[in-house]
DNA sequence: TATTGTTATACTCTATAACTATA
DNA sequence: TATAGTTATAGAGTATAACAATA
């Protein structure tokens, strides 16, 4: 057998199928390799891309609480927890008291956790270069503002 | 208060985070909320997407077997035995023994199969038209081959 | 030796609902 | 009444590893 059974089904070149005319397809193909690239440049033990977001945020914005950091990433204050738990256990970020409101807790960055937050985006940035050669520079931010406008539609 | 605590921080906009900047953040973002409107737009009980996805190509390819078709989402095999099992169970398409190949499977798309996924397929091409609204016609294929470019580059 | 379909299993990420302690 | 953090739980979706049947 010279070739292989699937060779029989066109596939990417030739055939248009239904598929890769939707949005919603095409966004899921590239999310998964970029998703799972870049989390194996991250390391074996280190960051998982949630929590690298998270840190993002701590970092930039010291003292900012739970509740408010999982709305500006878009997920549940229960989903954070165990995010917030992990980068804890890490030595990143310590939750510490605020004064004025005992039932918040303001996220803050250890020297450590500014440290490999730092090294963390270096890596984001050389894996994005390498993984998205294919692009240019003005390609991928016409992609990144594209993206964005479909999240300014969210209610 | 006239003002929440989060609005100290800077979000959206006036303030470039880190993350903004990244084509995976963004791409996370954005496939988070097409994949559930989608998934809302196809019912309660309806389709899953990735069932949506395995039937279009199933009754675009009939007599594909599980192997190819798996290699053409871009998933295991192993992942396609509960989808197939799904739309079997919803009737929408059949495995049928191979003449030449007796380890093998053809997916066959009942009539049944076929209907439904005309009609999901139409309710996917509404789904996207308003929740992608803020996207030019032109936009959105500027979108879809820059998506697709990313998957060119996989190993 | 390699491939097809399958099972068992585990992992990641997410959401909902309910609770407590505060406000 | 509403909010912050937390727990318990469940649901998608994915992958890896192994197996029997077949090529």
């Amino acid at each position: 057998m010279t070739k292989s059974n699937d060779d029989r089904h066109p596939d990417a070149e030739g055939f248009q199928q239904d598929l890769e005319g939707l949005v919603g397809y095409n966004l899921k193909r590239a999310y998964m390799i970029v998703q799972s690239d870049f989390r194996i440049a991250l390391g074996v033990d280190g960051l998982s891309t949630r929590a690298f977001s998270a840190l993002s945020i701590a970092v930039q914005f010291p003292n900012i609480t739970q509740s408010a950091l999982s709305r500006i990433l878009g997920i549940e204050r229960s989903g954070l927890v165990a995010i917030v738990d992990d980068l804890e256990a890490r030595g990143l970020l310590l939750r510490s008291r605020i004064a004025g409101d005992r039932r918040a807790q303001a996220l803050v960055p250890t020297v450590a956790g500014k440290k490999s937050y730092q090294a963390a985006l270096d890596t984001a940035h050389k894996h994005e270069k390498s993984l998205l050669s294919s692009l240019t520079a003005a390609e991928r931010e016409v992609l990144i503002s594209l993206l964005q406008k479909i999240r300014k539609n969210e209610d």
